[in-house]
DNA sequence: CATGAATGAGTGTTCATTCAT
DNA sequence: AATGAATGAACACTCATTCAT
């Protein structure tokens, strides 16, 4: 089973390179996006930062949106990790410490940049396909993480109906803390009062 | 040879004439949006639809931005009435009976439109000015509300912590409950379940 | 939704292919000011007329007033060019000769293409930066051909007066002898009476 | 011949009103090209500025380019008054001294408001019917200046010919040192200078 | 006559995309 | 593959002019 290397090398040439290239036009488009602003987006403009030229962007990407959907694939796909991170690390902690990681995780995703995720929140155009959603996103995780804790759960009640709440509440109130906190209000704060307020509502 | 002049300030829709154009404009911008989606929109596709000529469009507007915003202006404003008659109406009523209302009128005024509300958010751009979440602009009534009920809630809580909880929970619950309800979950159950969460929380 | 971005450099018509797109649109800018006017002169009907794209007038030109800045700067470097020229070569030539050889140098500039320059003048607009003219453009010229020539000027003058005077003849003279002649006046007797003008005024 | 007044009143209703809106129109545009420039004289704008309706400025101007040559006619007129009067006042005097208030004259025409016949000169369209070029208008009048002096001219020359070439060095040298003196000639030394010139000319 | 809301043809300019090199 | 000059459809916006009141 001889390989020759340059056989090889072939396979998959530009593998290495075209995830370089890739990565370089998205990070110039956030670039532009919080320097410029939307508007100053140009196909051109992101191929001159991104220090490729035009044809090559659009070598990788058949037209501008595709650009916009890789943006937020790429940022959905960082919140999901840190989500599933904290989910397997707390396999087996009780649900309150659970649901603070994951609270936790949110948040600490979010301060990572924060003005880029308000940015492709309000300005980057998203097709509204749901999925994008992070309360849809986060579905399977808390399922996950409340199914394994029913006996924590007061009786009697519908695994879906809390996994809705559960998700929703969890990221509506982590944006509202990170962006929309009122002035009397820590972070750290905020942080305690949306898990008691998730625990209260299980436990009920 | 564009001429950048002052932006002066266009006629003010008072007169009935006047209002009717505007309102003319608006609907035709919803009209477009929903039909050709957000791309079709064009200053002179808005006039041409809402019956008006392009001059005149710029006679109420300064600009393109202008018009998006009096849209998003004209839906917060629906959304504000509703919330307020339904908060001035359960004046006397007890908390679990308001907390119905409250987010009965929401829900009911979303579903007048649904489509138009969900474009709205996802498509047509608005400025980060945070007023324009509703969490934001419900702080005010739900404040009122909890405020004046404090005697069923548990004792020794913070009235800004329950309203930045509340406000969130109610938006997002609401929002998810519309337009990301799980398949198993009627929309009154959805209702039930929400309120059900919020007095929970407030009389935990 | 018109983006105000910098007004980014452009192109510097270097290679010869950029120098024969930039001739191509000054020159379809004069034809159209001379068969149709000035007021047919819109930038999509130069790129017509030159023969290429509204896109690549605009990669050689940031807007419309650089054409005309561009086109006056070309007649003015003709103009310089002759005066130049006529200047150099009559280094040693009396103060009559090379006074009569300045005054053929502008007429004839100007009668390769009278009209063009008569359009220029009046109706392209030009910036009153004081450069453009030519009175003062000649100043150089003419303090370099009366200083090196001052035994042949009565003593006791100011040169910077002379030279002011002498500039302003010229140019005038000249400008009115080819536009504004009177019917009796050939232009050769009137080129005669601008050097015995000139000369008479000198020397007294 | 019973008038009554009505019938009197009648036969030129408006002739002081007009006026005084014509006046009113042009002055307006005069204060808008001095604050704002020339891109920014639209017909709204000069309505507003002269504190009549658009539909006004159409009773008495048939289109925008009638405004522009009634300013230059108005503008003409002011010097031509001024060069008559020089004339006439200056009947009897001697040549040096008729030309030393023509001169005068034409500067202290300028002078009145120096800014604005720079604008209307380089920035205003003015068709080129040559009429408008002053060195033509001043034509009639130095015609009589001369003539009626050529006791103090050298004998045996063309009146035309000294017609032609005093008219444009006045006109051309006046707007020099009005304009563009060089920075050690002072006003008055210039127009001491200017006769000089004329007279060395016209004696030669 | 005066008004000024309405008109809409026409303008300068942008920018996503292509394709010859 | 990479390049970047060239393209041109499409856009936001202006403003001279009209005309019903």
């Amino acid at each position: 089973m001889p390989v020759t290397k340059k056989a090889s090398s072939r396979r998959k040439p530009k593998q290495p390179r075209s995830r370089q290239t890739v990565e370089a036009i998205l990070d110039a488009v956030v670039r532009i996006l919080k320097r410029e602003g939307f508007a100053a987006i140009t196909t051109n403009h992101i191929a001159e930062v991104a220090g490729v030229s035009i044809g090559s962007l659009y070598q990788y990407f058949p037209d501008k949106r595709a650009i916009f959907v890789a943006l937020h694939g790429r940022h959905v796909a960082e919140i999901d990790r840190v989500i599933q991170t904290a989910l397997v690390e707390n396999a087996s902690s009780s649900l309150e410490d659970l649901m603070g990681a994951m609270v936790d995780a949110f948040i600490q995703a979010h301060t990572r940049d924060p003005e880029l995720f308000e940015l492709l929140a309000t300005e980057v155009p998203h097709r509204a396909d749901g999925t994008r959603h992070f309360a849809v996103r986060f579905h399977g995780a808390f399922r996950l993480a409340i199914a394994s804790r029913m006996h924590e759960v007061k009786k009697g009640h519908d695994l879906d109906k809390h996994v809705f709440v559960v998700t929703h509440m969890v990221e509506s109130l982590c944006h509202g803390a990170l962006y929309r906190r009122p002035a009397g209000l820590s972070l750290h704060q905020a942080r305690v009062e949306i898990v008691r307020a998730v625990l209260t509502y299980l436990r009920a």
